[in-house]
DNA sequence: GTGGTCTAGACCACT
DNA sequence: GTGGTCTAGACCACT
């Protein structure tokens, strides 16, 4: 379900977060369903207990997830909504990256390529449920 | 010409670096030009030297730059294609947030329009020089 | 395992970074092998850690080695391949040693025979492992 | 008679001290010759008097020129002896050097056929007077 | 404990 | 004055 790159510059923690956001923006993940114990998933991955806890804890604050003490953690009815109005929210990313590579001399065609596949190799992705 | 986020997450040192390039790729700076000493710079901005040092350091390296002791620091001849060069290989960045996007259900015509807009305003701004 | 002279014009970082590769091309450090922890080595060596930082932070970026905040440092799997690129590279520096040797009347058979004895020295060096 | 690199990391009285040995390797200059004086050197290369006079003095320091008051300084007779004795001292410099590219797995032909074209290149040159 | 960043301040060679 | 190196010591996030 996780795959952790112990080599990444980015901290686990992020990467568990972003795995399961990932997990939840192609459908396999979905709402009411029940995450692996922070236990269990700490063996499985060879993690120690406390970044998988800071994964959820962060997940939980962002109201992504909530957990049942003695039960788990179970993903929130508008974990979806919650994502994409996050995600919206990077639009301004977009536009910062692609003002640098203009500025860069990037063609815009070059530019307009890339957009155009990534779009549509997600989109593609995203009907289906994995 | 810099402008500091103290408590961004980003390490000082790179907001130098990356303040130093977006001045070379809107054309504020040019080659040959000569940037404030390690000292001034320091003092100007409220920073310790070391921290400055370490950025103009790492542009040394990079090709953007050149040190000479006892005189300064200029910027190289070929400090554009460089960072031309350099920002090419990050299109992955892009092609990667544009999947993210996608995913989080952001609409094409969206993106699109984003892209068409901050393209045209660099562009415009890479024309002239200030 | 690393011998400082204090000294020495050669800055301490430089030196550091010269005796690991040397490690290296003799066999003594192999991919996978974790260094001594900043802290230890400063320690061990009577030596700022800043200095061994920046000792490892240049290694890492040429490739000999990766570091995992929290984790340590580690010597990369390439790190062999990226050391002799970067020796053959050097050859240049052969070429104008030679010909001040030359210019300063110092006969062929002299070069020559020193050129075969450190050869023959570090071949076998080379094949056995420490 | 000289070309300084205001650019080069090697400071200016070093480059200063190299290109008058290799003059008088290559017989450009002799025994008894008059060098330019301070002043004259310093305009024409312009460059700061104190640096020619730090480059004048090692060289006097080291016997290859003597400085007469109120007349100039001239390379000293036995010029070309100390020169080729201080040579000889480097050997040791092409033995490590050899070394190291024996252990980064450089071939001994291309070794030895670098040698061997430096030294013809060199050998060459020195025979004439420019 | 581990690497990474930063401050404060010193000293050096070179110009 | 200028860049480069180094020490001493602090704080941070991550594990």
């Amino acid at each position: 379900m996780f795959t952790i790159d112990a080599l990444s510059r980015q901290p686990i923690y992020e990467q568990l977060i972003s795995q399961l956001e990932q997990l939840l923006l192609i459908g396999s993940l979905k709402a009411g369903d029940r995450l692996p114990s922070v236990r269990s998933l700490s063996m499985q991955l060879s993690i120690n207990p406390n970044t998988i806890q800071k994964a959820y804890a962060e997940l939980d604050r962002r109201g992504i997830l909530y957990s049942v003490p003695g039960k788990g953690c179970f993903i929130s009815d508008n974990a979806s909504a919650v994502l994409s109005a996050h995600k919206r929210k990077e639009l301004g990313t977009l536009e910062t990256l692609v003002k640098e590579l203009a500025l860069a001399g990037i063609e815009k065609n070059t530019i307009l390529e890339i957009v155009n596949q990534a779009y549509l190799a997600s989109s593609k992705r995203g009907n289906r449920n994995d």
